[in-house]
Parts: C-alpha cells; sequence; structure tokens
RNA sequence: CGGCCCGUAGCUCAGCUGGCAGAGCAGCUGACUCUUAAUCAGCGGGUCGAGGGUUCGAGUCCCUCCGGGCCGACCA
C-alpha cells in the first residue's frame, strides 16, 4: 500500500480523505440514507405549476461540477439517470461557518463521488429541471478519478470506448455510458419475459447439475475440474438436456432452466466459455408444436421489449412476426447449391465437399459433411427468422427419428440473422435406440472426433422406465440478448466477459539499505526508484554508467532538489 | 493458430522522412450567486504497454514478449 505509485490525482483525493476525517465527516458512514425520490421521477413529473417535489431526498453520484464564486451547479446521477443539482453557499451554511460549502464542497469533494441530498425542485432560467440542495450529506468518498464524458446535444465527447476498459472495468463502463445499464436492463427483462409465459403455462422452473461426472446433451469440449473428497473429475456442463429429461421421465408436464453452460472452446464475437441457455421440456408434444411455441417466445420477447416485432440489427430489418419460414437442410441446401444430396452416400458427399472448396476430413462422417456444406453454403442467408428442419442422424443422437423421412431426425434449429438462435427436437425416448445411437457416438470418438457424447447409462436407465413423447427446445440467451438489443459482440451483452488476466506490474522494490551496501548515497535512492530502478538487481544489471549518472543529474535538476552532481565515475562504483 | 490494426498524462487523442513529449477535458491556485461541453487568468501532471537491438540520439526504425480489437482457421 505505501509503495503504490499513485497519480498526481490519486494523491489529492486521498488527502481530501483524511481532510475529510479532520473535520468530522465520515467518507465512508454506515448509517442507511433514506430517499424518497428518483432523479427520473422528478424530470417526468415536475412542474413549477404543481410546485411538486417541494421536499425531496435523494442519493447518487456526482458526475459534473460547474463551479460559480458562491453558488454552484452539479448533474447527480442515480439508477434511473442524471438531475442538475444547485447549490447556494448560503443556503448550505445558513450560519457563519461556510466551510460545509467552502471547504466541503468546493475542495474536499470530487467528480465520482456519492453524496446525499435533501432539497427542492425548481425550473432554472435556462428552463433546466434542478434540485436546490438544502443539506447535502457525504455517503462515499470516490479516490480514483473517474473518466469525464461531458456530453451536448446527445453527441458525447470524450466518451469511453475502449473495450478493453469497458470490459474489463465493466462498473466504470456502466457508469459513465448510460446506454450500457440499458442493455443489462433489457437482458434481464428478456428473460422475465420468457419466464412468464412459461409460468403462466405451468411448467416449472428446476435446477439441475453444473458439476457434472458425465458431460452430456451436446457436442463440445468440457472444462474438466477434480472434486477432492470424492477424488474423481467432474465436468462443468456442457448442456443441462439430459438432466431436464430425467425430469420428464419423473412426471412433470414441462421443466425448464435458465443454465449457465461451459464450453472449453474458441473465443470470438459470437463465443464465450461460459453462456446462458434457457432449455426447455415439454410432454406430449414434437417438434411442429414446439416450432410454433418458440414463433410465440420470440415475438412476445420483442414485444415486450421493444414494443414491436419488426427490430433493427445493424443495417439490416428483421421481421420477429410469425410465421417464420421452414425449410429442410436438404431443401436449403438445394435451394443455396442447386444439388440434390439426398440418397448420397459419404464419398459422394466428401466429393461434394471437395467440389465446393470445403473443407473435410476423415473423421468427419456423413452427418458432419451435410453439415459443413449447410454451415458452408446456407447460414448466411438466414437473415429473417427461419426454421431449419429435419436433421441427418448422425449429428442429431438425442433425436428421434423422423417420422416418414428415414435417415432424417425430428430437430429444428431456428436461424436469426445467421445466427443459430434456438435448437430442438422432438426427443429421442426409445432407450434401445438411445443406447445405439450413444454407441455410434463412441465409435465416432474412436474415429477420432474429440466431441463425440460420452454413454450416459444412467439417462439411458431413465428412458428404459419411460418417457411420454416429449419436445425440447434450447435457446442461446446471449445471442437472443445480441439480436434484441442490436450489439454486434457477445461481450456486449455479457456483463463480465471472460478476458485475459491482467499482467500485475510486480510491486516489489528493494529496501533503503540495499541501496545503501551498493554505496548509494541516501539522497539519491528515491531518484533511483523513480527512474525504474526500483530494485537493486535492476541497477545492477544497468551497463551504461554514464547515461545513469547523466540521468540522475537531469533528474535532480529537473526536480530542482539541489543534490550535489554525480560524476559517471562515482556512478559506476555502486554497479560493481 | 494465421493476417491486419491498436497500446503516449486520470480520460479522449495528436506527435510527419528519428532531433528538447503536445492538446482538449479532468486536476490544482484564484475570480465569478441561475450555469450547463459554464467562462476567465495562472500552474502542475509522463517508466510513451514490457524487454532487447540499431543509432551520437528512439514515442518514432528492427526483433521478442504482454494486452486488446477486427478478419480468417478451429469451433456451435
Amino acid at each position: 500500500m505505501s509503495n503504490m505509485i499513485l497519480s498526481e490525482q490519486e494523491q489529492i483525493r486521498r488527502n481530501s480523505l483524511d481532510e475529510l476525517r479532520k473535520l468530522g465527516i465520515n467518507p465512508y458512514p454506515a448509517a442507511e440514507y433514506k430517499t424518497n425520490v428518483f432523479a427520473q421521477d422528478i424530470l417526468e413529473n415536475y412542474t413549477p405549476e404543481k410546485n411538486n417535489f417541494q421536499d425531496v431526498c435523494l442519493a447518487g453520484r456526482i458526475m459534473s461540477r460547474r463551479i460559480m464564486g458562491n453558488a454552484s451547479f452539479a448533474e447527480l446521477m442515480d439508477s434511473s439517470g442524471r438531475i442538475q443539482i444547485y447549490f447556494r453557499r448560503d443556503d448550505i451554511c445558513p450560519g457563519e461557518d461556510k466551510t460545509m460549502y467552502n471547504t466541503v464542497f468546493k475542495h474536499l469533494l470530487d467528480i465520482g463521488d456519492i453524496i446525499g441530498i435533501k432539497g427542492f425542485v425548481f425550473k432554472t432560467q435556462m428552463g433546466e429541471t434542478t434540485v436546490h440542495v438544502k443539506e447535502f450529506t457525504v455517503l462515499s468518498k470516490s479516490i480514483r478519478p473517474l473518466p469525464v464524458v461531458k456530453e451536448k446535444d446527445g453527441i458525447l465527447f470524450d466518451a469511453v470506448t475502449d473495450p478493453e476498459m469497458r470490459y474489463r472495468q465493466r462498473y466504470v463502463d456502466l457508469i459513465v455510458n448510460p446506454h450500457v445499464r440499458d442493455v443489462f436492463r433489457k437482458r434481464t427483462r428478456i428473460i422475465q419475459s420468457m419466464r412468464e409465459l412459461f409460468n403462466s403455462r405451468g411448467y416449472l422452473e428446476v435446477e439441475t447439475p453444473i458439476l457434472q461426472p458425465i458431460p452430456g446433451g451436446a457436442s463440445a469440449r468440457p472444462f474438466i475440474t477434480h472434486h477432492n473428497s470424492l477424488d474423481i473429475p467432474l465436468y462443468l456442463r456442457i448442456a443441462n438436456e439430459l438432466y431436464l429429461k430425467r425430469l420428464i421421465v419423473g412426471g412433470f408436464e414441462g421443466v425448464y432452466e435458465f443454465a449457465k453452460d461451459f464450453r472449453n472452446e474458441g473465443m470470438d464475437r459470437i463465443h464465450n466459455p461460459e453462456f446462458t441457455v434457457m432449455e426447455i421440456y415439454i410432454a406430449f408434444k414434437d417438434y411442429n408444436w414446439m416450432m410454433t411455441f418458440t414463433e410465440e417466445i420470440i415475438s412476445k420477447v420483442a414485444m415486450d421489449i421493444q414494443g414491436k416485432t419488426e427490430i433493427v440489427f445493424e443495417d439490416k430489418v428483421i421481421n420477429l412476426n410469425p410465421p417464420f419460414k421452414r425449410i429442410s437442410m436438404l431443401d436449403s441446401i438445394k435451394e443455396n447449391t442447386g444439388l440434390v444430396i439426398a440418397s448420397m452416400n459419404e464419398e459422394e458427399l466428401r466429393n461434394v465437399c471437395k467440389k465446393l472448396g470445403i473443407a473435410n476430413d476423415q473423421t468427419m462422417g456423413k452427418g458432419k459433411l451435410v453439415d459443413a456444406i449447410f454451415s458452408e453454403k446456407c447460414e448466411h442467408t438466414l437473415i429473417q427468422p427461419t426454421f431449419i428442419i429435419d436433421y441427418p442422424t448422425e449429428t442429431s443422437p438425442l433425436t428421434k427419428m423422423h417420422r416418414s423421412k428415414p435417415g432424417l431426425t425430428e430437430r429444428f434449429e431456428l436461424f436469426i440473422n445467421c445466427k443459430e438462435i434456438a435448437n430442438a427436437y422432438s426427443e429421442l425416448n426409445d432407450p434401445v435406440d438411445q443406447m445405439e445411437r450413444f454407441q455410434d457416438q463412441l465409435r465416432l470418438s474412436e474415429k477420432g472426433d474429440d466431441e463425440a457424447m460420452f454413454i450416459d447409462s444412467d439417462f439411458v436407465r431413465a428412458l428404459e422406465y419411460g418417457m411420454p413423447p416429449t419436445s425440447g427446445m434450447g435457446m442461446g440467451i446471449d445471442r437472443l440478448t445480441m439480436l434484441i438489443t442490436n450489439q454486434p459482440s457477445i461481450q456486449d451483452v455479457l456483463l463480465f466477459p471472460q478476458m485475459k488476466p491482467e499482467t500485475q506490474k510486480s510491486k516489489v522494490e528493494s529496501q533503503k539499505e540495499e541501496y545503501l551496501a551498493l554505496g548509494v548515497p541516501e539522497e539519491w535512492i528515491e531518484p533511483l526508484k523513480s527512474l525504474g530502478f526500483t530494485t537493486v538487481s535492476k541497477l545492477r544489471e544497468t551497463e551504461k554508467s554514464g547515461k545513469l549518472a547523466n540521468d540522475l543529474n537531469g533528474y535532480n535538476k529537473k526536480n530542482k532538489l539541489g543534490l550535489t552532481g554525480l560524476s559517471p565515475e562515482a556512478v559506476q562504483k555502486w554497479l560493481i
């Protein structure tokens, strides 16, 4: 702590902290501060005619100050927004003692500090609704300067846009970029909107294990961890599907979970190692029913959050009004390539891939090849919401065989803006078939597919007791939020996106005695440290004693330390 | 993993073919009792991401590394 190098502004704020305490003001008081209004209520509802809000109390952060001698304006930001506040010396300090205004407000408070105010609302000559402060309380002193963002006619000046700062220090982003708070409020409302719908249908919100002995329900590489007292490996879940279906076996009509899943894979604009998925399973339904339900969910969310089903994403207008287009995967490939691949074998598909310039290798089976063709040739066309239906069996090991199309399964994925938003099946409930599919996965795994599914024999055991015909659907909440809130990157809809750790500069410094032992005069130790020689080993590594002597003498002169100059020879002796 | 770009004061950013590190905001001192990107006068503030190299001299050129962004690869 004492060794921390503080900027000038941080030092000044820490001094202010001490000064406040000397005046008997606790900069971090414990007591509840009872407010009776939010900034937004005042801004929306105050009128001079009504003369309302004449005894208000609110609390928030000082975001700007304009001091004009014995009167000042400032902006206070609470959770609802910003409001201008007005201080007048003789109102703050009615008696002889003007300390609270002259010293505390003008000198010891800063932008970023959190205060509570009591006063009345009025309109200034410029017409701005303002709280005239009669009394203020320091609630929390800020000792780190906040980026100052100014705004005029909706244009921001010096806005914090650096992604690294925004994501690493999300708290700063939230303070200075109000629209960011709005995105996260909307994220929560999206989840609430869906939850309302599910609860109104009587479906049960449940929680299932995040630490799983077998990471099932999806094709992905898991994170692995270890349980000490059981002495077994455990995996962070890649999906919760198999647990939710066990609950349908258990007799619930419908179950759903908003779940964090974890996948140990690359990160980019649309992938974060941990992400949120809503999965829902409903007994006695099939994937056709689920498509209609998915349309209902999406359009309700759009209405609840944006008030309309037509949304704008970047330069595109997307219409979320049902019904959405439904097309089979094979028909979509036909539409986009003109190729009919339905009856092709693995070798023929591989040739198609080669012809189309699609990367493929021997570990890829028929299903993966079809999937690769689809991804390459079709996905980018799916801007308006589209259900792609009837997937190859091989890549859908938990899905019921198609009731009429051999080799295919009753599965759909919903694409919006070329991204997969939802994935759903008529769930496979034939335990014998399920066991065979798991064994197929095992063979793929042996072929080198490192994301083929593990066999979960307890899940098969559950199916053996009998699971009703069921349809299940998973929806990527992060991607849905990106879409609804028009955010280009997943990091913009995650409060704390994963980042590489910041490298902490080592704060290790050598002691005074170590410098003295080298023959460095005591008065030159601080200049040495200031020039970056914070340890004696750094000093020893220096080879240019002449340059060092020169730098030290320069530092002496620049900072007017008045020390006697050093000769290169004297410095040379330290380094031996 | 590969290509391109970025990292300079608390914040936003200049800094040309290498030649004394700059501006605005913020801060400090002062003036100003309805201002609003307040204004006016003055002042301070830098390990130029880190390390190495070339050079009389590096923010600038070269190499390595760290962090970030975009695109691609891999991947849902």
